[in-house]
DNA sequence: AGTATTCATATCAATTTAGTAGGAATTAAA
DNA sequence: TTTAATTCCTACTAAATTGATATGAATACT
């Protein structure tokens, strides 16, 4: 039950942003896949969606790239994953196949009641920490400002 | 990032034979399809994944069935779910491509903190519950015997 | 022998994932 | 005003995964 790649790429280029980008100094596209490790085309359309979520800004032409669009503050990991993988990223539970009016009963309830409490622990792991708080661990840990996987 | 429908079904009928079996009384892969709305030829499949990975015990013939090969209460909700989805059913983590020698470093080095802490807070979401809690917590929130979606 | 059950293997359609290709739109600079 | 550099958009594709179904062999009770 992995997160998809496409949410670590959307991850890592959000923090690559938060480390490399400001208002005044976009990065481009080809600058942030050579630094995380992303295929070039294919990272273009993850800060596409991540554009489309407000998270990052762009500018076109020939002096373009991509920034934050506020604080790293203020973005948690948990919305840059929603932002690539869809509202429904954070659940975890089975689809269910039909919706019981009056709530699930029996064993339903109690497996109900079970994966609200796995969501819960797993969103508050993911949405509690922002994308400053990643910065931070990059710098305070080592210094290399870059991937390097 | 949903879990599938498979480790749903072996949650279910894991959970409809501490209810519905004992030692002495098997249940027919037809009782449990029955009771937890699986579609009873996969759910043989899926009961067959639990009998490999040591979680339940069968017998062949006209009399036989399914049961719990030990106490609910030492069979953990993760153990059931890692039998259906595999052993790294408990990883969020997306797949990495490379494997760093030494170890990530950077901007790598902060998300895999990131996964790690957050696949510590859903384990113990779910190997932290066993099926003698779920079959607790059915019996005291409704007496509704069996699933019933 | 006959019936009821689990067990094993093969197959399959739909969906998701992880990309690639080609070019249009936009902006800055020469 | 052309040229170069960049984002943006649409379409396509191969491989893997998911959620099944089909067929029949093996086993055990009556």
């Amino acid at each position: 039950m992995r997160f998809s790649l496409k949410a670590d790429y959307a991850l890592r280029s959000a923090l690559d942003l938060a480390l490399h980008a400001s208002p005044a100094q976009l990065a481009r596209t080809s600058d942030v896949a050579r630094r995380t490790g992303a295929p070039a085309k294919f990272l273009e359309a993850v800060l596409g969606q991540l554009r489309r979520a407000g998270i990052v800004e762009s500018e076109r032409g020939s002096r373009g790239g991509h920034r934050l669009a506020r604080p790293a503050s203020r973005i948690g990991v948990g919305d840059v994953i929603r932002a690539a993988e869809g509202p429904d990223a954070l659940v975890i539970r089975p689809a269910q196949r039909r919706i019981p009016s009056g709530g699930p009963t029996g064993g339903a309830r109690a497996l109900h009641q079970l994966w609200t409490e796995a969501e819960r622990a797993l969103s508050a792991a993911l949405d509690g920490v922002t994308l400053e708080d990643l910065a931070r661990r990059v710098q305070e840990s080592s210094g290399v400002p870059d991937f390097s996987i």
